[in-house]
RNA sequence: CGGGCCGGCGUAUGAUGGUAGUACGCCUGCUUUGGGAGCAGGUAGACCGAGUUCGACUCUCGGCGGCCCGACCA
């Protein structure tokens, strides 16, 4: 894309409101527009981030096994009351909306409610099941207070899966498939060496449930890290006897902030007995289904990357989700020899379906690559009267700062 | 939800109970062109309502909105 036609601009100074390391950069780099509290827009740079991070999360869905749907924001009061989960003194976080037809409708929190009843409706032999289902949906959280940029937000997009099984035996297999999904996704989005999974409250279902926790100053949760098991204890189960249940001792561990990146729970059989999601088994006997959920924040994630790759001067995607492979910063002037060789150079790079953000606009030097710096992309290519008399472009790493020198034939 | 702070050109910010200023941006022109250029000219602003006052952007009250600390965060 050519960035004299992108509409976005960047800008020099971060918005006084914006204390978060995250929101200041995407707001001043033009990824993002907060609308209100907690409430942010994407724009095309951020955009084209999030469909990323959500194609790579797909994938790995796909590759569990999981089928994509895509549920209603609206929720029916009346299912959500077989769960009593609709009264605000059990759940405080829900967006009410009064119907004009009298009744209520509230935004969605989560959806274990909307599937489970829809899955009533497919799910009635052992023959259906097991089952993934998953989606990308937007949820309603109606905080007290947003914080922390993107990452703590009224409205986010999430990804969340559900699995239905047969027995507890065989919810597990799922479970730990799922766990696995996760490591995969945490690593092709560059942060699986920072990722931790990490035991924390359970709730009703279990004992502990798991979190995966990235490790960033930002963070809200309080860690214990053990770095050789690659495994970590939330503060707000660590005890002595958790300790030992976990196989780990104090001495390895150290104390870490972190962002919650993802979390995986067992949610037994609270959902199906609620709604009557049950099954026929070989003898004609009738059984609960067996659950879980696991959740990915998309929003978040991108906040996470964020906050995690960048540095004084800006962002610093990592390939897997950056808006563009390639950022060319051209240093010619309209019309000049210089700017023809970067029309050319991008020409090919789009003909090849190679991403690339062109700068071809009519600005300074030291503008273009503050700009480009900000914005992040992971390779600059510099066409410059330089490159045109040595026949090479610097290609510069934006994460590592390293420069390649690179003739037009071996970029393409 | 408890506590604290705040609300001014597009953005950031200074000052003030008495003409609302500066920088960046944006527009015009000239010069400049490998790390946010220079000169000249121009554009654009007080959250809403009530009160105090000769006079309110400034003080008081209410509303709306934002931020921070805590609580909360299947």
């Amino acid at each position: 894309m050519r960035q004299s036609a992108l509409f976005t601009k960047t800008r020099r100074e971060a918005p006084a409101d914006e204390v978060a390391k995250n929101a200041q950069l995407l707001i001043r780099a033009g990824y993002v527009h907060k609308e209100m509290a907690g409430v942010y827009s994407y724009l095309p740079l951020g955009l084209r981030v999030l469909k990323n991070i959500e194609q790579i999360i797909r994938e790995e869905m796909n590759a569990l096994g999981g089928q994509e749907l895509v549920m209603t924001a609206l929720q029916d009061k009346a299912l959500w009351e077989r769960t009593d989960r609709w009264d605000d003194e059990k759940v405080d976080s829900w967006f009410k909306i009064a119907l004009k037809t009298g009744g209520e409708t509230g935004l969605a929190i989560t959806h274990e409610e909307p599937l489970t009843s829809i899955m009533t409706e497919h799910v009635s032999s052992y023959r259906d099941l097991p089952v993934m289902v998953y989606q990308f949906q937007t949820k309603f959280r109606n905080e007290l207070r947003a914080k922390s940029g993107v990452m703590r937000g009224k409205e986010f997009l999430m990804k969340d899966l559900y699995s239905f099984a047969r027995t507890d035996s065989e919810h597990q297999a799922q479970y730990d498939a799922a766990r696995e999904a996760y490591k995969k996704i945490f690593k092709r989005l560059g942060i699986g060496e920072r990722t931790y999974i990490t035991f924390a409250s359970g709730g009703v279902f279990s004992e502990f449930s798991e979190e995966f926790q990235t490790l960033s100053d930002a963070g809200e949760d309080t860690i214990f890290v053990d770095k050789e098991k690659k495994i970590a204890v939330n503060k707000e189960v660590m005890s002595d006897a958790t300790l030992q249940k976990l196989g780990l001792t104090k001495e390895a561990l150290v104390e870490k902030k972190v962002i919650e990146a993802g979390n995986i729970f067992h949610l037994g059989t609270r959902f199906s007995e609620a709604l009557g999601l049950a099954y026929t088994d070989e003898q004609g006997k009738r059984h609960p289904v067996v659950m879980g959920s696991y959740g990915i924040g998309v929003t978040r994630m991108l906040g996470i990357l964020a906050e995690v790759m960048s540095d004084e001067k800006g962002l610093a995607w990592p390939e897997s989700v950056a808006p563009f492979k390639y950022h060319i910063v051209s240093l010619g002037q309209k019309g000049d020899e210089v700017s023809r060789a970067a029309d050319a150079l991008y020409a090919d790079l789009t003909q090849k379906s190679i991403e690339v953000l062109y700068d071809d606009r009519e600005a300074r030097a030291g503008e273009k690559f503050a700009d480009s710096d900000l914005i992040g992309i992971p390779y600059r290519i510099v066409v410059g009267k330089e490159a045109l008399a040595s026949g090479e472009y610097e290609v510069v790493a934006r994460a590592t700062g390293a420069v390649a020198k690179k003739t037009h034939g071996e970029i393409l």
